[in-house]
DNA sequence: TAATTTGGTTACATTTCGTCAGTAAGTATA
DNA sequence: TATACTTACTGACGAAATGTAACCAAATTA
């Protein structure tokens, strides 16, 4: 791959967003912390990349997992960090800009 | 694929924001109107992608192509439209959330 | 005539995605 | 006791997207 003189945290930045699924994930945790299942099923992305998703977004720090381990079967329960939170007015511009600029066939 | 309850123009816009390269070209332009061979140049991106990703935002009206015939080698002129130009806010917004979140290795 | 420039396209190997099946641990049902 | 069920995944496999390199047409310059 070629090198740019793009500003390498931009550019990482970048990456993260235009990366399938990650805007969406990140928007539906916008409205709350969510267990695994219940993102699984707002949207329209499967268990499999789903998990591979979360697992990226928590190693770059959006993201934080908690393990309910008390309760029957596991339960594990998403939510954004201060660093995924801080992209929230990115994503409901995102929001925004669709509702006024993007038309269905 | 699943069916999801989101709205399907957001999903659509974040579909096409979510799309690698996307973002950073829209990025580009945004300095103002460029030839296919300074965009390549600015960014980590083949000619071959990038020729694909200019005709999706041409065809979903975000850039505008400009064929000079006049000059010597054909000069073709990418710029943005003003569909593309009303993302500048939230493309600048991920610029300013990677300066202040993003750190490198 | 040969080499260069521009804006691509084609060919092909590698990577990622989508779908489906299966797993572990504990619970409820028959 | 055996079977089925739930949650949160993981593995396998074909399909689609990506990265790399080579090639092309038309006009220009050396």
């Amino acid at each position: 791959m070629k090198q740019s003189s793009l500003c390498p945290k931009f550019e990482k930045g970048m990456q993260l967003l235009g990366k399938r699924w990650t805007g969406l994930i990140l928007y539906q945790l916008l409205s709350g912390p969510q267990r695994f299942c219940a993102i699984e099923e707002a949207l329209p992305i499967s268990g499999r990349l789903l998990s591979e998703r979360l697992k990226d977004l928590e190693k770059e720090g959006l993201v934080h997992r908690h393990v309910y381990t008390d309760s029957a079967p596991v339960r594990v329960e998403y939510s954004l960090t201060e660093k995924g939170l801080a992209l929230e007015p990115v994503i409901l511009g995102i929001e925004k800009w669709s509702q006024t600029w993007i038309e269905l066939e």
